[in-house]
DNA sequence: GCCGGTTTTTAACGATCGGTAAGATCTCTT
DNA sequence: AAGAGATCTTACCGATCGTTAAAAACCGGC
């Protein structure tokens, strides 16, 4: 592939409209031919100007939804003209389905990583711990898809039909084995991994709140170690396992 | 009061300003004075504009929050021109701060309902099923609520820090108490009703999700039951409290 | 130092946004 | 039936929305 022989403009448009018939497949981790993966050289620690716009993306569709965000806030958190946007998305809902997707696998990795095989009390504390981690690092894109959410789901909604039902309902006889063997006590399944999603999602979406009434700027490292502790004590004090050390 | 003497406008105005100052206090339940309650008769059943139009801007803000959300579509869910949302309301931040006031008053009369001095079980068992409660009958307030702290909780900031920290700090000692007589299994306190607040709430903003995951239009009561007792068993369970029957 | 292609900007469009002005309609009193 | 408020609508405003057109600036290879 010779070096900067591409239209990109033309390409990422196809691109585009072909992701929009896919749809949001979980294996495609990263489709999107970025900027800095073509031949062209660049300084190689420069963020270039499709990630600083992923990046205010982020945060701007994670405060305000897709509604509510407008591509002039996005644009100014890129430190790039409104309309260079259109020159890596479509339009604003291709650049919100993007930042959508990046939660979503990652949200599906989490759940597939949580594996039967090994050690119950294992399983599920490294589970909740990543959970937390993710909320941690990446706040906005857990708020992004809880706005989508709390908005019906109009983009994801087919997404966790296919994808994210059957990844639960594996779990859910996972977890209902562990009880026909009297390694848990009886619970909802179900209700079980809603309420771990719930309180491990609850430190991304609401961790404003939550420093606010810790009087604190924003939550610290031993902030979300508690979390991890408290979470990991419902849930194992709930299944009947002996708590942690 | 002499029936229909009051200029409607200019008062409703005034108390919006009025209401502006003293920004959110927790007593005053409903300021407003309705459009019903002054003297002149009416279809005693048929709702007024003014409800309609709060019932509407509920969903609406619920949906999409206070930027997503447009008087446009308020206004033809409740069934009026838009500029009518004008005659009851300021603008659209005075319509949502009248929403948000309902929802931060439930909120904080909830926990204050939370008393220290009946039985422990008894408490935290209805707190839980209140919360269940206003989480099934309420959900647009509560996506109100999240879409606001989700977005840094610029409305309800002084609130947050005025009223439900020094609310959570009482209820926080309470179960200090309770860990130092012996009661429950030591916790972090904060991050226990951090955890409460999370996994009732996400039967409100996540509901969608969670009945496309169980494969039905949406939950019903039996799952709202199912949420109740699972929420039981994970709190009673983390305090070393013996499960319920 | 020009040239092909990539990246980015300035200028501007139609649509929709929140909000206002002015008056029509309704309801009750007298 | 006529007048006075209270309630609600039509018409419209300037600002901002997402988006497009067109071209300037940048960059490598020759």
């Amino acid at each position: 592939m010779p070096a900067g022989s591409e239209p990109a403009r033309a390409v990422r448009k196809r691109e585009a409209a072909e992701r929009a018939v896919r749809s949001m497949a979980v294996k495609d981790k990263q489709v999107r031919i970025r900027g800095s993966s073509r031949g062209g050289r660049r300084p190689p620690s420069g963020p270039n100007a499709e990630d600083k716009i992923l990046d205010a993306a982020e945060l701007v569709f994670g405060n305000y939804g897709l509604r509510g965000a407008t591509t002039a806030l996005i644009a100014e958190g890129a430190g790039v003209s409104k309309p260079h946007l259109y020159y890596y998305f479509d339009n604003k809902e291709d650049l919100y389905r993007a930042l959508l997707e990046r939660a979503m696998n990652r949200w599906a990795a989490d759940i597939d990583a949580l594996d039967a095989s090994g050690d119950l009390r294992t399983v599920l504390r490294d589970y909740i711990h990543r959970k937390i981690d993710f909320s941690r690092d990446h706040p906005s894109l857990s708020k992004i898809y809880a706005t989508e959410i709390i908005s019906g789901a109009p983009h994801i909604g087919s997404f966790i039909e296919r994808v994210s039902t059957p990844q639960l309902l594996a779990k859910v006889a996972m977890v209902e084995e562990w009880a026909a063997a009297g390694k848990v006590r009886p619970i909802s399944p179900a209700d079980l991994f809603f309420c771990i999603w719930a309180m491990t999602q609850a430190y991304a979406d609401f961790s404003d709140q939550m420093a606010l009434m810790k009087r604190k700027a924003r939550l610290e490292e031993a902030d979300y170690d508690a979390a991890k502790a408290t979470i990991v004590q419902l849930v194992f004090g709930g299944l009947g396992l002996a708590p942690e050390v």
